[in-house]
RNA sequence: CGGGAAGUGGCUCAGCUUGGUAGAGCGCCUCGUUCGGGACGAGGAGGUCGCAGGUUCAAAUCCUGUCUUCCCGACCA
């Protein structure tokens, strides 16, 4: 491609909405464009990258005996009301009318439509197991979408969709896709963790994240310094503590005292004069519709999601102040686990067993209760994991010690079991002639956000390095000056070989003088560079790897060697 | 949804306090000089100052409303 008519636009001055690298250099190299929050046009740069990603997606799911298929990215209502997610997905979900009034939304996602697909046209099990997956546009009206690509409106994704008869089937085919998820991330030249996740509001069961590994990453990943062990930190397990650890005397009676304007665990903990592992933290909660209180010791916080599974839940929030109030009947900031009316349900962390002298909240205004013994005062039946890991704390796999990393989410597999074969009656006869559910897995890709959580990876303050597995152009050849005689014809010289040799050229033909010809090029960030300068008379070019910054001299006349070395060393 | 910031030419920004003529740098076009790390000179094109309403003889500037974008939080595949 000759770049002086190559649509590839690069910006001096850095775009002043764009924060994170990703957006930052997708702007100025020439990537993308904005239309809307959240919404992005693909240059044909970042269009290329692009679909060499796909490809390798693409590439390592046939590879898995997955069909690639294409689904509609306009849905019915109907379909997404047969499984109750028109209600439950919320606002995320897009939604329009025809022009009969008929509602459809625009896919965030496809269980229901390849599940529908699936329950006309296979009713046999001589046909399974079977995996579908699809590239394409997703559309979900994000709360606050940020970070550019990293989370957007429209993205693009690659969903695939597992059937197998039984739960060993499913089995199978999930350590297909998780194996498949490796070689495709690690073709992409990410440093990435699979980890333990919740599974959300798509629901199953057992599921993996794929994080790659970045600062900037939205979600936490608790890790074991010792082992394999790594999980989102809103699934970490933590390690059950024991009472030996921070036993006290017994308590005496249980007293009230006066704690004017104390509300938050570290000012009782200064006003009291006591260690903030004697008092026992409650925390209000709605899971479903009932109120419930969650007790862990005061140096830790409450996993909202562990208490939601515990109780089987479907949904769980905080009570805002005014139900404190009105539901629990509780002063906000005083809230305890003393005295509660029968209808709140009392739930506490493995952290609160044993304490003694503790103290709590009164659910009176400005008191809270002293000398309260976990055991004997706490009407608990049991203790379970509902604290949010913290670093240092153990390894619930092995003897080592937890430590935390940000990651950016690319991909996520799932066990869906019945869920959604179930509840929409996509059912196969079995040997005996007896109809069986599916049993589903269903695992994603978010493409457009793989680009950006690789250049998140792979950039330095000139701008962009692409690891040669998706790099827009394999080479970027540049005339130093285009005005001389010699430059010019060995330029077109060279550029035509390499075509002819099958590499993917970037010719930087423009009439620009060499300096901003060199910084739109450690921009672009082609990772081997070919200058035609003041040598070409003596048919000698210079190369330079742009990762290395290594530079050298080569004769054309052994360019192919010298291109197939340096092209298999990258 | 709560909090904060910002909308002036393609990009980065000044002007607004104290109302009166719309500016700079980069980019773009023409000519000349230059030509190995974002050149220089001269000339030029390009802006309903986000939108609507109000105040005023007069609004980029003051007031009200509204839309959009970004950041923090809440929330979330």
């Amino acid at each position: 491609m000759r770049q002086q008519y190559f649509l590839a636009p690069t910006l001096r001055d850095t775009p002043a909405d764009a924060e994170v690298a990703s957006h930052r250099l997708m702007l100025r190299a020439g990537l993308i464009r904005q239309l809307a929050a959240g919404i992005y046009t693909y240059l044909p740069l970042g269009y290329k990258v692009l679909r060499k990603i796909e490809n390798i997606v693409r590439e390592e799911m046939d590879r898995t005996g997955a069909q690639e298929m294409l689904l509609p990215a306009l849905h019915p209502a109907e379909i997404w009301q047969e499984t109750g997610r028109w209600d439950v997905y919320g606002p995320e979900l897009m939604r329009l009318k025809d022009r009969h009034d008929r509602s459809f939304a625009l896919g965030p996602t496809h269980e229901e439509v390849i599940t529908g697909l699936l329950r006309d046209e296979v009713n046999s099990y001589k046909k399974l197991p079977l995996t579908l997956y699809q590239i394409q546009t997703k559309f979900r009206d994000e709360r606050r979408p940020r970070f550019g690509m990293l989370r957007s409106r429209e993205f693009i994704m690659k969903d695939a969709y597992s059937f197998d008869l039984d739960h060993e089937g499913l089995n199978k085919s999930y350590a297909k896709m998780y194996e498949a998820y490796h070689k495709i991330f690690e073709r992409c030249g990410l440093d990435f963790r699979a980890v333990e996740a919740d599974s959300g509001t798509i629901g199953g069961t057992d599921t993996h994240e794929f994080m790659v590994l970045s600062e900037i990453g939205e979600d936490t990943i608790a890790y074991c310094d010792a082992c394999a062990y790594a999980a989102n930190i809103e699934k970490a397990e933590a390690v059950q503590t024991t009472y030996e650890q921070w036993a006290t005397d017994p308590s005496p009676t249980v007293e009230t005292v006066d704690t004017p304007g104390v509300r938050t665990i570290e000012q009782l903990s200064d006003f009291l004069q006591v260690d903030r592992k004697q008092i026992i933290k409650s925390v209000a909660l709605e899971v479903d519709e009932q109120v419930v209180i969650a007790l862990v010791r005061g140096d830790y916080d409450v996993n909202e999601l562990k208490v939601k599974n515990l109780l089987q839940g479907e949904s769980v929030r905080l009570l805002d102040e005014s139900e404190v109030h009105s539901r629990l009947h509780s002063v906000p900031g005083f809230v305890g686990p003393i005295g509660l009316d029968d209808h709140v349900r009392l739930v506490a962390d493995y952290s609160v067993r044993g304490i003694e002298q503790a103290v709590v909240g009164a659910n009176e205004q400005d008191k809270h209760l002293i000398g309260v013994s976990a055991e004997r005062d706490l009407a608990l039946e049991d203790y379970y994991d509902l604290r949010h890991v913290v670093e240092g704390d153990a390894c619930p796999k092995c003897q080592g010690t937890i430590r935390f990393a940000q990651g950016i989410e690319v991909g996520h597999v799932f066990k869906l079991g019945t869920k959604y074969s179930a509840a929409m009656g996509a059912t196969y006869l079995d040997e005996q002639g007896k109809a069986q559910p599916f049993v589903m897995g269903c695992y994603g890709i978010g493409v457009s956000r793989l680009l950006a959580a690789i250049i998140e990876q792979n950039h330095d303050e000139h701008g962009l390095i692409w690891p040669k597995s998706v790099t827009p152009f394999d080479i970027h050849l540049i005339a130093v000056n285009m005005k001389d005689d010699h430059q010019r014809a060995l330029a077109e010289e060279v550029y035509q070989r390499l075509l002819d040799n099958g590499y993917d050229v970037l010719f930087d033909d423009r009439d620009e003088r060499a300096g901003v010809k060199f910084k739109d090029a450690d921009l672009i960030g082609i990772p081997l560079r070919l200058v035609i300068g003041k040598k070409s008379k003596e048919r000698i070019i210079e190369y330079k790897r742009r990762r290395t910054e290594e530079t050298g001299e080569m004769s054309v006349d052994k360019l192919m060697a010298h291109m197939a070395e340096m092209w298999s060393q990258l």
